[in-house]
DNA sequence: TTGAAAGCGTTACCAG
DNA sequence: CTGGTAACGCTTTCAA
C-alpha cells in the first residue's frame, strides 16, 4: 500500500519504468507489446503497471506510429434504418479487426459531408467509409486518397474516384420492380426518391447527383422503355427529403386528373410516408394503388396489406465495405474494387393489377 | 507555383512558419486562432498556409492541450432504433457544440462495454455518455469519474454513481399502461423483456439489472398491486433478447392453460416481433389479445389495428444527456444531475376488454 | 507583438 | 536484451 493507485494524473510509461527500476524504453517495449525483453523484467513491468494502473495513452501512441486504429464512417442519415443496419455491419468488422469507429452524420449536405472529412482527417483516422451525398461533388474525397488514407464508398459509387466500392444491384432490382408492375397492367408508375435537383424536376438521370438512385432511376425507366412507355419521366418525382414533403408529393399526385396506379418508394422512410398518405386518402392497396418500396424496413411485413419490397442486403454492405478498407489498412493495394451485391425482390400483397382506367 | 501543394507527408506548423518567414510559435498563433498576431503577420501566415495546403493535427494538438474534442458514446445496440435515434439527438448536440462522437456498440454485454470504454479513454475522450449494460457491474464507470473525465448515464441510471442521468419517466408509464389494461379488464397481463436472470425466471425487480426496465416492471407490478391481482411475478417474461427468443416466449405463452389476455413489450423491438407471432397465431388484436409497446417506433402506427405505445422523448433523452455533458465540458460543477423526462401513452386501436373467460 | 525552447506520452533508432 | 535519446506536431510559458 504505498498510495492510493487511483491518482487522477495520468501515470506515463516513465512512472511505470521507474516503480519497475527498468529504463523507460524497456517498460515501453513491455507496454507496448513490441521487441524483446527477458521474461523477469517483463513481470516486474506488469506488475508496476498494474500496481500503478497504468492506461495507455492512445493519443501518443498514435502520434508516434502514425496509425490511430480508427476508422471515420460519414453516413447520410444515422437515423434511417437502412444507414444504422449498414453502420452495424461496419463497426462490428471493425471491432473484429481492432479498430474503433467515429461517425459522422451528414445529413445529406455536401457542406457537412466535408466538413466532417475535414475533421476526421485531421484527427489522423486510418481509413474512411463514405456515402457520399452527391457523386458529382467528390473534390474533397479525392483529398482523402492524396492523403495516403484508403477510402471506402458505401452503397454510392463515384465514377472518377478509383477506390473500392460496395452497392447493391440497384439498377436491376428497379427493372425488376418495374417489369412486375407493368406486367400487372400499370401505366402510370410513379418513382419518389429524396433526392433533389435545382427546379425540383426531374428530366433525365443526369439530374440525380446520389449514385445508387440514379441507377435505380435508369432501371425504372429502361423497363418502361422497354414496354413503350411515353411520358415515364414526369412520373419520376424529386424532393421527397422529409414526411412533409412525400406527404405533399404524394397528395399532389393524387388530386391530379391522371392518379398513378403504382408508386415505387425509393427508400423505406418514404415507403412509410407514402402507405400513411394513402391510408389517409382512404385508398385501398393493392386495389386502388400498388405500392413497391425499397429497403426491407421492418414495417413493411406488419402493415396490412404487407408491402413488397426490394431487400437489400444492408448489413452486408456496411460489412464488405469496412472488410475492404480493413483489407487496404493491412496493406492490401491495387485498383479500386467493386463489390456489387444482390438484392432480392419480395413479393407481398401491396402489389396487384392496375385499376381499370375508369377513373 | 513553387510546388505541387499535394504532398503526401503532411504539411507542419513548422513548414507554414518557414514558408511565411516567421517563428514556429508565431505559426502556431495564427494557425491554432489563439495569442495575438500583427494583422500583417496573420494574413501572411495564412496565405503560407492555403499555399501549403496546411491541415492540422487534432492528435497532436489533443496531446498538449489534453482535449480532444471528442465524446464517446457507448449503447447497447445502434441497429435498434430506440438507440440510433438517441444517438443522432446526441450527435446533433455534439456536432453544434463543437465535439464529434465515437460510438460503441456493447451488444448489452458488461464486457464488451467495459472494454469499450477502455479503449475510449485511451483514447482520450473529452467525457462518456453510456447507457449501462447492467447497473450493479458499473466499477469500470467509476473508473471514469476517476480519470476526472465527465460521464452522463443515458435512458438508464445507476445509484451507486453521482453522474449526470437523463431518463425517461419509465416507472409512471408502466404503472399508466398497466392501469389501463386493468381497467378493461385484464387480469394475465405478461409483460416481456429482453432483458435476462441467471435461470431465466423473473422474481422480483431487483433481479433485473437494467435499471429502466426495472424501473418498468416496478410500476406495473405496482399497478398490478393496487388492483389486487395475485401471481403476477410469474407474468413478467425475461430473456427476450433476440427475436427467436421473443417467439419462443410468446409460443409458449400461448400453448400454455393459462394464455394472457394483454401483453407489453418492453421495447419495440419485442413489441414487433410479439405483433408477428400473435398475427401467426391467428389471433386477433384486441379481441383475443391487448397489446402495448415501449417505443413509439414508425411501424406501430401503420399496423392494423396500430399498436398503442408509450411514446418515449428518445430524441430529446439524447439531446439532454449531450447538453449535460458538454456542459460539464464547458466546467460546470457540482453534484450529478438526473433529468426525468416525461413519457405519453399514445392509445391506439390495439388496446381493447379482456376477452370474456370462456378459454 | 514575436521568438526560443520546454514539454505532452509514446515509439523508434542506435549503441552498448 | 537493455538503455539513452531523438523524434512526432502541436501548445505554452518565458523573455525579449
Amino acid at each position: 500500500m504505498e498510495q492510493s493507485p487511483a491518482r487522477s494524473s495520468s501515470v506515463t510509461v516513465a512512472d511505470v519504468a521507474r516503480e519497475a527500476g527498468v529504463s523507460k524504453a524497456t517498460a515501453a517495449r513491455v507496454l507496448g507489446g513490441y521487441g524483446t525483453v527477458s521474461a523477469k523484467v517483463r513481470d516486474a513491468v506488469k506488475a508496476a503497471a498494474s500496481a500503478l494502473d497504468y492506461r495507455p495513452n492512445e493519443l501518443a501512441r498514435s502520434m508516434t506510429t502514425g496509425r490511430s486504429g480508427t476508422i471515420g464512417v460519414v453516413v447520410g442519415d444515422i437515423e434511417n434504418p437502412f444507414f444504422s443496419l449498414a453502420v452495424r455491419g461496419i463497426t462490428d468488422v471493425a471491432r473484429l479487426a481492432g479498430f474503433n469507429v467515429i461517425l459522422s452524420n451528414s445529413g445529406e449536405d455536401v457542406a457537412a459531408e466535408k466538413a466532417a472529412i475535414r475533421t476526421l482527417v485531421a484527427k489522423r483516422v486510418d481509413g474512411l467509409i463514405v456515402s457520399p451525398a452527391k457523386e458529382g461533388d467528390v473534390e474533397h474525397l479525392k483529398d482523402i486518397e492524396r492523403s495516403g488514407r484508403p477510402l471506402a464508398l458505401l452503397d454510392r459509387s463515384a465514377r472518377s474516384l478509383n477506390v473500392d466500392t460496395v452497392i447493391a444491384d440497384d439498377r436491376h432490382a428497379a427493372e425488376s420492380v418495374t417489369r412486375l408492375l407493368i406486367a400487372q397492367g400499370h401505366r402510370r408508375i410513379a418513382y419518389v426518391t429524396a433526392c433533389d435537383t435545382a427546379d425540383h424536376v426531374f428530366r433525365t438521370p443526369e439530374d440525380i447527383y446520389t449514385d445508387s438512385v440514379r441507377r435505380r432511376i435508369e432501371g425504372h425507366l429502361g423497363a418502361c422503355r422497354e414496354a413503350s412507355l411515353e411520358g415515364v419521366e414526369q412520373w419520376v418525382c424529386v424532393g421527397a427529403n422529409r414526411p412533409e414533403a412525400t406527404r405533399q408529393i404524394v397528395m399532389g399526385m393524387f388530386r391530379s386528373t391522371e392518379r398513378p396506379t403504382a408508386i415505387i418508394a425509393s427508400d423505406s422512410v418514404i415507403g412509410l410516408e407514402v402507405f400513411r398518405v394513402t391510408r389517409e386518402l382512404g385508398l385501398i392497396l393493392p386495389d386502388d394503388l400498388s405500392l413497391v418500396s425499397f429497403h426491407d424496413a421492418d414495417w413493411t411485413s406488419v402493415t396490412s396489406p404487407p408491402v413488397t419490397v426490394v431487400q437489400q442486403p444492408v448489413y452486408q454492405l456496411g460489412e464488405a465495405a469496412a472488410r475492404l478498407l480493413v483489407g487496404r489498412l493491412k496493406g492490401e493495394t491495387g485498383e479500386g474494387r467493386r463489390v456489387v451485391l444482390d438484392t432480392r425482390l419480395i413479393e407481398r400483397a401491396s402489389v396487384g393489377p392496375a385499376p381499370s382506367p375508369a377513373s
